[in-house]
DNA sequence: CAGTATCCTGAACGATACTG
DNA sequence: CAGTATCGTTCAGGATACTG
């Protein structure tokens, strides 16, 4: 994704979409982390994406660190390589939980929820939590620039 | 943004995308939620971005209720019109912040984190929670399609 | 099947002129 | 200043052929 703004690479949400802010990352990303699709094809197919784009889309979250290609060979053919989340790609996770979750809220599908998130047998939520790891409110949340950072803008 | 996938309508994801989604979007959320800007010349010179690109993503997020325009008048101007969030927009935060948690963690800039988020005084993190609101890991969330979504696909 | 290479199209974007 | 309108451009994506 091309960068943006004047303070593009000073800031952590567009480095972020240089990476996933591709039309078709986060659907990529989708698969894998949610649905554990890993082999180019049965992405390619659940998604009816062009090969190329994929390819592409893969490629770029392999350079990024986000994915890793493993090679497997099946009986009788050649070697192929699947594609699985690194530690930093499994952090992902958070955020298609929350799009999901906010579309979930927000702009249900008619028929309701399809796809739940859980912890064991009790819903799961995406928040803010502070150092002691209990939830707050939304309106708690602050955000402070570095002096650095109002300097460059 | 264009739909995307075959689920595209049932996947909360990819419907949130849709809103969120373009290149622009999530820059424009930034200046509106985190930075407290409202007006349109505001946004527009902190993000160099084209007028007629800005009056399009403003007016989707509007009908989409991300945003809302409030009216106001300077002395002796015509009246203008102001963005701001609406309580769905405002629970867009956390998809921002969880793009930003994500970049800081793994991708962060030369100089270190730019902008801080905080609960009071003390850090505030993006994290999956239970329904007492306490954090869990995140290998302990998981995803559930119902049938009629799988059926779907 | 798993991709890569080519070519083409279109939509999002950029620049800019224009209006109240 | 706050937008809208127009036009040109560019790049992501779509279709498809091709290779091992």
């Amino acid at each position: 994704m091309k960068s943006g703004s004047p303070i593009a690479d000073l800031c952590s949400i567009e480095r972020t979409l240089q990476i996933v802010g591709e039309r078709w990352s986060l659907l990529v990303l989708r698969e894998v982390l949610l649905y554990g699709h890993s082999k180019f094809g049965d992405i390619e197919r659940s998604l009816t994406i062009a090969p190329n784009v994929l390819s592409e889309r893969l490629a770029t979250m392999v350079d990024a660190g986000v994915l890793e290609k493993h090679e497997y060979r099946e009986a009788g053919s050649r070697a192929r390589f699947s594609y699985h989340p690194t530690d930093a790609g499994r952090d992902l996770i958070i955020v298609l939980a929350a799009l999901q979750q906010w579309g979930d809220d927000h702009n249900a599908p008619e028929g309701g929820v399809t796809v739940t998130r859980s912890l064991g047998d009790s819903p799961a939520r995406v928040a803010i939590v502070d150092s002691s790891r209990r939830a707050h409110d939304l309106d708690d949340l602050r955000f402070s620039p570095t002096a650095a950072y109002v300097r460059a803008r």
